[in-house]
DNA sequence: CGGTAACTTGACATCTCTCAACAGTAGTGG
DNA sequence: CCACTACTGTTGAGAGATGTCAAGTTACCG
């Protein structure tokens, strides 16, 4: 994650602009019409620092937004501290559908890195179902597209072994991230600790750690410098059998 | 589950029914016009058998259905036969949305029990959104809740226990099932064996098996005749904290 | 230069898995 | 009516993967 400013400034011009999301190309288009539609529902930017809670663990009914700069997580922790990570947000993910939807056993929502978000206002969903079909479609899948990263993880958890389940992970953020930073040379920015990647997929610390390297040494990957870079892709790919690319460019609410 | 007819049979009559689900007091109703909207979107019914597959695992751009009547489960498999239970479907739940999107690594689905569904029309999902706001809110809704279910379901296999996860699942299965039998007496239909209780929780069978038994000597529930009784639902909760109840009834697009 | 967070590594404990055998039940066909 | 099969459930014994404890090391930051 580069550097960005995170001081916590809430912008309510006017007329609130969101800076959009660097590489756009990477998300499929809005029409005119969805784009004036979505700045008139924006309350403006959030800026949030590395570590921050954006969404506490059990509210309800907050605000909804989209991430447009920096990492985050999806978490639910246990009465006695056990927590456990549900799914990593990146740039263009929309966040707090469950609080929004009053829904119970919702999550809490946290950053990794510095970060700025686009705040809508309270009755956006709302407005958007009413207006904008093709947005209210969005939403859904972008919903949908998020509930099939957790069934992967899923998977990982309650399937692979530690070594099956790291390589897995490691993979779907490469993917997920490497074309949000085709211009940044090779790999991503991986502002993840192994404590994340522990809590992402129920293992203990000290195990982490230790099959972290195992696949370091055998030439899987490799993390320096708050980057990630995948070695030896082909490898990777048999020793955990994931799911074959996606097929469309995501779509997003911004 | 009440044996069913079970015939492979698809009603496709010029005015297409859906016997509605019988407990519609647990759902949130519709409006008449929404309700007109609907009845011109089925196909009508279709039947099928216990342990049918009704959507294969790699498939793209599929039927929606509604399930109407029985109980089946989402899941994903490794290569090698692993296989990961995502959630569990009951009566009221929407199926199909992640194939209807073409999101890549969706899951499959099979009946537990004789089921029937009612089929949506190929193009149901546009024509939703074009027209009916309320019933799209309702999809993103049924969405949402689902991985509600896919999140704590994570949070289980990632980070409680055998017994807590086992626990967790029944008094979650409870909870949903419940409001949908009030009319039979106690407790609910379970019509799901430990091997598919080993697979929702990442557990092997054995293990489950003993964890199932020691949780049913220790006085916490009880099944027999194809039907789960919670006996002490404070102790099982003090076990597993799970998260308080639904507030609101379920939404449904039937 | 001290202080904190992240990362490493070894030794040992334990939960869960695998293997193996058997019991109960339902369906099937002779 | 009785074998026969298939599926589900049950239990014990030993193995293995992962967790816990403990003690550093490294990197970063004020």
């Amino acid at each position: 994650m580069a550097a960005e400013s995170s001081s916590e400034i809430i912008l309510n011009q006017s007329s609130p602009r969101c800076h959009p999301i660097r590489e756009s190309t990477a998300f499929l288009p809005h029409s005119e019409e969805e784009t004036r539609f979505l700045n008139s529902l924006r309350l403006g930017e959030r800026a949030l620092e590395a570590g921050e809670t954006l969404i506490p663990e059990h509210s309800r009914g907050g605000e909804l937004y989209t991430l447009l700069n920096g990492w985050g997580f999806r978490f639910k922790t246990l009465s006695d501290g056990r927590r456990q990570i549900l799914n990593f947000l990146l740039p263009g993910d929309f966040i707090g559908l469950q609080q929004k939807m009053d829904i119970a056993a919702a999550h809490g929502v946290e950053m990794l890195t510095p970060a700025r978000v686009c705040r809508y206002a309270r009755d956006s969903l709302g407005a958007i179902f009413k207006n904008q079909p093709g947005l209210a479609y969005n939403i859904v899948w972008l919903a949908a597209h998020e509930e099939s990263l957790v069934d992967e993880s899923l998977l990982s958890v309650g399937r692979r072994s530690a070594a099956e389940s790291i390589a897995a992970l490691l993979i779907t953020l490469y993917r997920r991230a490497r074309p949000l930073y085709k211009n940044e040379g090779d790999g991503i920015p991986f502002p993840i600790t192994q404590q994340h990647i522990s809590d992402a997929l129920g293992l203990s610390l000290v195990h982490t750690n230790k099959t972290l390297r195992r696949l370091e040494r055998l030439g899987f990957h490799k993390i320096e410098n708050g980057r990630l870079i995948i070695l030896n892709a082909q490898a990777v790919k048999t020793l955990v059998d994931v799911s074959p690319d996606l097929p469309t460019p995501p779509r997003r609410i911004i």
